[in-house]
DNA sequence: GGCTATAGTTCGGTAATAGTGAACTATAGA
DNA sequence: TCTATAGTTCACTATTACCGAACTATAGCC
């Protein structure tokens, strides 16, 4: 049920068919999974692990970030072909809003206001503690 | 930050400040727990772990179903309340949609499409088997 | 071709989490 | 108090996650 991608036997993509709530659900039950979804919907051209655990600002292992990609690849969620020696990945953003419209969207834009309100509850008790 | 539910110190569910949506989509990232809660919430007056375990065709020990109501509460999706011997769960539907507006309504919309074109594939399934 | 550098995957270990039967706790009613 | 029902907790096994180390793939240079 699953075909090879064009960078050849290394990675292997799902069927849009088989993609299931709740597999996308689990694949984007992780903060770091999330960051990186929201992330890559911003990058028209696609981006790459290294790239990703860099503007993440947490340190993270190459081998940490690769399963995440790989998470996200098997739920369906993203694509991933190489450029070079890089592995570009990017949102399959049209599949899912066909099979489950507005879902993405919806869970994203949940994940924004919670990531606002974090950052001002920081924030907040940063001003406190350097007072 | 947790504050004990009614019916004493057996339950606890969290504000609906500490939910967030990674813990929110990990509680519904199973399909069992997705069916739960879509059949809780056309329950107005709650339902309990027999009545679910039973209304789900699938077979599932008490101990089973026990665990996914205490990961759905503990997540912040359901509240429950004692009611005589039996304990009664609801979704905290007001609340999640006050928190995370139109997130818990749009997993449920896809998973009911999916979970309708599963039923269509089955039924071709069954059909073209008794022929 | 070989050599080196970069990007990413896979492996192997340990740690955390899930499913389930058995034992236990809580409530209601006789 | 005794019994029945509903649900939780415990203990065990099985699956999954994290991450460093080793390995693979590609590009560029000589």
């Amino acid at each position: 049920m699953r075909y090879d991608a064009p960078m050849g036997r290394l990675l292997t993509h799902p069927y849009m068919g088989d993609m299931t709530v709740a597999g996308i659900l689990h694949a984007l039950s992780d903060p770091v999974r999330l960051e990186i979804v929201s992330k890559l919907l911003k990058a028209p051209r696609g981006m790459n692990c290294t790239q990703t655990a860099q503007t993440l600002n947490v340190a993270m292992p190459k081998s940490t970030c690769s399963q995440h990609y790989r998470i996200l690849r098997e739920a369906g969620l993203i694509v991933s072909e190489r450029r070079g020696v890089e592995l570009s990945s990017r949102v399959r953003a049209a599949e899912l809003e066909a099979r489950f419209p507005g879902l993405l969207d919806s869970i994203l834009k949940s994940f924004k206001k919670e990531s606002a309100a974090t950052a001002r509850a920081n924030s907040r008790s940063d001003r406190s503690r350097t007072r």
